[in-house]
DNA sequence: CGATGTATTGACATTGATCAATTGGGGTGG
DNA sequence: CCACCCCAATTGATCAATGTCAATACATCG
């Protein structure tokens, strides 16, 4: 339950990277900005590396920035009165978290690294003031936020699939797309989250997210290696499916 | 199939209705404007009278403008290959619509009217130029935005939630709290849409959602007379739910 | 090499979907 | 104004999909 917060060795090996050097330039907030933009931004940027199990932020806590994951992974979830959890997202490099803290001021999930994570915190008072001040940033935001409601929306069309098969297989295609986003080989996947993470995140029992992998497998589909995944059939994928997740492209 | 845009019917009755007159001021883009301010964004700002079963717009449509619900209700949902039909949300006065269009430039599911509705348009690229100039109003888009997100992982919680019973229940509250926020009655609740959407948004089958909700009023928690339900039990709902959705308030 | 936690696999139970029939409003036209 | 029709909603009976419980396999790490 510590929050990676408290500990201040940020900047402790003297590389603090900018957005200029940073591999997610296109994906990120930076896109489309000028040099002197871009160094403005960089100015009120930081950084932290979160350990795995570690919380970036928790609910309840006071929003203060938001996040854009660098490396690694990261999973958003909520909890009831009753104990009971529900993962609401994933988030991988490129992507940024926390929106849903800036209504209140205050955020209403956590965000635990599924992995060795690199985050840049934007505080967001100072990212408002750029942001008008660049029109470009203010678009970009925009945007990004627009992207998280697609993928929240392909969530939502997962958990509705009737038949679990659907759901899972509809799980290893969004994974696939979002690996491919981020410029990797669209057919290998490695899991970072748990079987048990997956079955929450699609509602599904551990057990049936298990067995349904191994019949794609069986079938033929995927291989399959403890969390390290492969398409082999892309089109029997998107067949078992019953979609083509095609909604999901960046703006150009 | 009909788009209601093709309708020019809009100021007919030349009363334009400003934000300034408007009665969801306070829950709208104008919160916190100054009066001037208020009238650049009432320039930009059109209407329209959308019909029962009209659609505001369809998926694959260029996205041209972020609609707000004046009054009526509406749902939005995507389509899948194989025809099956998923419900995104349900949209109430005040609560903005179509963010998820700004990415691609293009809308990627439908709105649909579930009664007689108003909405008011505000074409996107004028809106952003007048955000950039306005910073309370850029502020405010963002913490629109940020609610939707909210409301978004309310419903994937509402359909995580394991049994049935929960889920109905948790719909049931959350419809409670979405009136509340309008001003009105949180116990009495008219739903706008019908059994099967219901059933679609929690992914359950029309006739569970059709048991579930007369078991409720069958233990006391609830009346229920075809669309219109009244809470007699908020503690027990709250009960067989598992959650308090308190998570929703608006902004100070 | 044993310990621990994650994943897989099997057997069984149960929830909720499906199929089918009935009820009941609300609107329409005679 | 009434009779009819149509669609939405309800209710009942049955069954399959998936959850649950339990045992085992497998990796990784100390």
């Amino acid at each position: 339950m510590l929050t990676a917060w408290s500990e201040q060795q940020l900047d402790f090996e003297g590389l603090r990277l900018t957005c200029r050097q940073c591999s997610l330039q296109e994906l990120c907030l930076p896109a489309s900005l000028r040099d002197h933009e871009l160094s403005l931004l960089a100015s009120i940027l930081g950084h932290s590396n979160i350990q795995q199990g570690q919380h970036i932020f928790n609910a309840g806590d006071r929003f203060q920035s938001l996040c854009v994951v660098r490396s690694g992974a990261v999973k958003t979830w909520v909890t009831g009165l009753n104990g009971s959890m529900q993962i609401l997202g994933f988030h991988f490099p490129g992507e940024m978290l926390g929106f849903e803290g800036l209504a209140e001021r205050r955020h209403h999930c956590t965000a635990e690294a599924l992995s060795g994570t690199e985050i840049c915190r934007l505080p967001y008072g100072q990212l408002e003031r750029v942001a008008t001040r660049i029109p470009a940033l203010q678009k970009q935001l925009f945007r990004i936020m627009s992207r998280e409601f697609v993928l929240d929306n392909e969530h939502l069309v997962m958990m509705g699939s009737r038949p679990a098969v659907e759901r899972v297989a509809l799980f290893v295609q969004t994974m696939s797309q979002r690996r491919g986003l981020l410029g990797h080989d669209r057919t290998i996947i490695d899991l970072s989250m748990s079987r048990v993470d997956i079955g929450n995140y699609l509602s599904l029992a551990t057990e049936t997210v298990s067995r349904l992998l191994a019949e794609l497998e069986r079938e033929g589909v995927i291989d399959l290696d403890r969390r390290h995944l492969r398409i082999r059939d892309l089109d029997r994928l998107i067949e078992i499916s019953g979609e083509d997740l095609g909604l999901l492209h960046y703006p150009d």
